[in-house]
DNA sequence: TGTACATCAGTGAACGCGCGTTCACTGATGTAC
DNA sequence: TGTACATCAGTGAACGCGCGTTCACTGATGTAC
């Protein structure tokens, strides 16, 4: 998941070598996010993006030949600053501890802390709201949004099987279960947190998370 | 959380003294119910609603004064089966076994397993669904989907502190977030479910919630 | 028991507005020779 | 260096369709006396 808005400026530097006269689609793009994950699709409408961006219709249709298409580049590029993301995070987690479970504890706990340390009032996932209005969208976009949770499945199950090798699990551990929580755990936190309007959700929730993982593969030293 | 056209009937029974004459209207909430899920409120418009239903746009009208009443009977609606549905679910737990820790481990089991032989091919939270359109609606629908998440909430929270008087925790616990769980990892499941379309996932987190308040109440006996 | 009236559960036709899309056109910048 | 042409990034006006909503009306059932 990436969370619109929220570190732009870094994420256009380092992912896209963006010629400057691109910036219009860009911009769209961005206020589309936006204005979809509050109000849905259906609902956004061309007439407010351009208002927005300051462009006539006409200006919108020479980058995007439909809506359909726009839905489109919204999901890759969501999808790109998603990955660009949780790299970047576990990555530094990895940096400052060399042992694969530490590693992932350290960068789960950044996780949350930048889950918490949102600019967004209302974080949200384009994944999510996509998929409770999947009918609108044709099968190309459906299997992008697909292969996004799948990223997130392999990764995570990458690094656990990594941790199980090192710290043998109790009996019965359900891997592709534990490693799918960690996109299930993201999306219910961030259901929650904007239906209660309270941005503490998300990162609590990301913290069970990592208490499950420990407790998984670590003996519990209280008892 | 209620998932539609499930146990309808049953429900229709107990919970609705329904005079015949208002089955029309239960029918467009159901029909509304199914298209929310599959497209987003914007999306679904009142003609085929009729169309399904048999009825004409007069006809609709004269049921719901404009469509916003539709969204908030729908939640209304929804909000009652959700919490009926866990009721009778957490009380059969309980029925089976009468320890507070036990009978919820109970309820948690029974829980996954109607979860995993839901009808619907992609069953869906109208609670989620409305948060991700939240700007469409007015202040009187978004109280209600919030006061749904306290339900919940509440629900789990005075179980698992009834459960910590006899079973006491390790020590700092998020008994919040541990309550909360309880709904992030059914939305989160939803939506992982439908993306992949695969209705083990929802079930699988639900018994991973489980392992996780088994592992924070009681020792590990493998250890 | 019959009649008058009220309510229920709708029908049918019309409305105006906003939406996504199309089409012919344009002025600024880039490239070939 | 100048000229011809192509491409880029749009503009402006018009379109038709579908949507939510309104309004006057209706036939069947229920209730009062």
């Amino acid at each position: 998941m990436h969370f619109s808005g929220q570190l732009d400026s870094w994420y256009s530097a380092v992912m896209l070598e963006t010629p400057p006269r691109r910036d219009t689609r860009e911009k769209i793009l961005e206020v589309a996010e936006a204005a979809v994950l509050a109000k849905g699709f259906a609902a956004t409408s061309i007439e407010e993006l351009i208002a927005a961006v300051g462009i006539t219709k006409s200006g919108f249709f020479y980058h995007f030949k439909d809506k359909g298409e726009l839905a489109k580049a919204m999901m890759l590029r969501y999808i790109a600053h998603d990955s660009q993301l949780l790299d970047d995070i576990f990555r530094r987690g990895d940096e400052l501890n060399d042992d694969p479970l530490h590693g992932f504890l350290v960068g789960l706990k950044l996780f949350a802390e930048m889950l918490g340390n949102l600019p967004e009032a209302h974080p949200g996932c384009l994944a999510a709201s996509f998929c409770y209005q999947d009918q609108l969208f044709n099968k190309d976009i459906r299997e992008l949004n697909k292969s996004s949770v799948l990223a997130w499945r392999k990764r995570f199950r990458e690094r656990l099987e990594l941790i199980a090798q090192r710290y043998p699990p109790r009996q019965d551990v359900d891997f592709e279960a534990l490693a799918d929580m960690a996109a299930s755990n993201v999306e219910g936190g961030l259901i929650l947190g904007r239906l209660l309007q309270d941005v503490t959700i998300l990162p609590r929730q990301v913290l069970l998370y990592r208490d499950l993982v420990k407790m998984t593969f670590l003996p519990d030293p209280a008892r």
